[in-house]
DNA sequence: CTAAAGATAGCACGAGCGTTCAGTCTAGAG
DNA sequence: CTCTAGACTGAACGCTCGTGCTATCTTTAG
């Protein structure tokens, strides 16, 4: 219970900005009873990364298993995404995008816990397009980090603009950008190869 | 001088990370040496965030007008960008991008003023779309919004990992994307417009 | 030359931080 | 029932934060 509102708050005030006394206060415990769970604050952001990391397969990637392998689950994986950032699982809007642009010109623990999350994440899309070339799916001469980059950029940028605007439009403006991008890849001949 | 420290400071540690006890101290100057020209912590955020603004329009608005209108001067303000995220004008990476992440979801008057600039570098950059499609170099059924946002995601994306991974791979990554969103955009004859 | 204005230093404050510790309550094992 | 391990409280610590105050320099205007 404590590890999932810390999530949450550290979703909005950054995992920096997390507190041990606001969260005692916001859970209506002592400091000292949030406190003794975890013997230092690192610990706790520690864990409470982690905890994040288990929302977060319950809420994107689990429903996206329900997909078949290929194109098809990386545009599950894609609208379970924008799904999560539309019903604000996290307040703050994603936990690991607030957690990537607050680590990343920082260094220690959480730091390496994020470059390590970010990294697997992208080779997940990338897998999942890697399969989609070999079903046929998506052009055999494409690079799938490429599209995987892509991917998450328009996601995350979803994501911020959505938390920032308040505005479920940029939701669609993502989803476009995502549909676009994954039939653009197709197997078919593209403007280049005209 | 102070401001223009304080900005670089801030892109690392965020405009609330940002402490006069730190920047004071980096600068070689009692705390009230740094506070007396501001009168609040707040007046210095705000200050610093419109110096950091100053810094952008320096390094990637001025050389981007260099290029004439429309889709040339939509690449040449990606690539600028890219070029300032490389050249690492911030320590931290893009001012405006870190500012973005850290204030979303939080209010007050530096999340006012992080609004206001996402939204006018959006429209600038839909703005040049439009331009590119009144000089037919742009397809004209074309949503402008959206190919800002498309740009944006990229660029934002290019920014974080290069930061995070300090690869400057990614900055390719970015380019290349940016190209192929330009150059699928771009006035092809269809059935309907013969 | 003098006087006013502004920049900087140094100190002190109250609040909040992470952390420690001694004590209290509670649940479960023998 | 007793003993113990673990959860929790409340007070205290050293530290840093933003902020205010006074005193000392430096510049500039008349």
């Amino acid at each position: 219970m404590i590890l999932e509102h810390a999530a949450r708050l550290a979703s909005v005030e950054g995992i920096e900005g997390l507190t041990i006394g606001r969260l005692a206060e916001e859970l209506g415990v002592s400091k000292s009873g949030v406190y003794a769970h975890f013997g230092s604050k690192t610990q706790l952001q520690l864990e409470t990364v982690a905890e994040a990391r288990a929302i977060f397969e319950r809420e994107v990637m689990r429903p996206a298993l329900d997909a078949p392998e290929g194109a098809s689950r990386l545009r599950a994986l894609a609208d379970a995404y924008l799904c999560y950032v539309e019903r604000a699982v996290f307040p703050g809007g994603c936990f690991f995008a607030s957690l990537l642009a607050e680590m990343d010109a920082r260094s220690g623990p959480i730091h390496d816990l994020a470059l390590a999350g970010e990294r697997a994440w992208q080779e997940g899309l990338a897998d999942e397009t890697r399969k989609a070339q070999r079903q046929g799916e998506i052009a055999a001469d494409l690079d799938p980090s490429q599209l995987a980059f892509e991917l998450q950029a328009c996601l995350e940028l979803s994501n911020y603009h959505f938390v920032l605007f308040g505005d479920r439009h940029v939701i669609d403006r993502g989803r476009k950008a995502v549909t676009a991008l994954i039939e653009r890849s197709r197997t078919v001949p593209t403007d280049r190869d005209r």
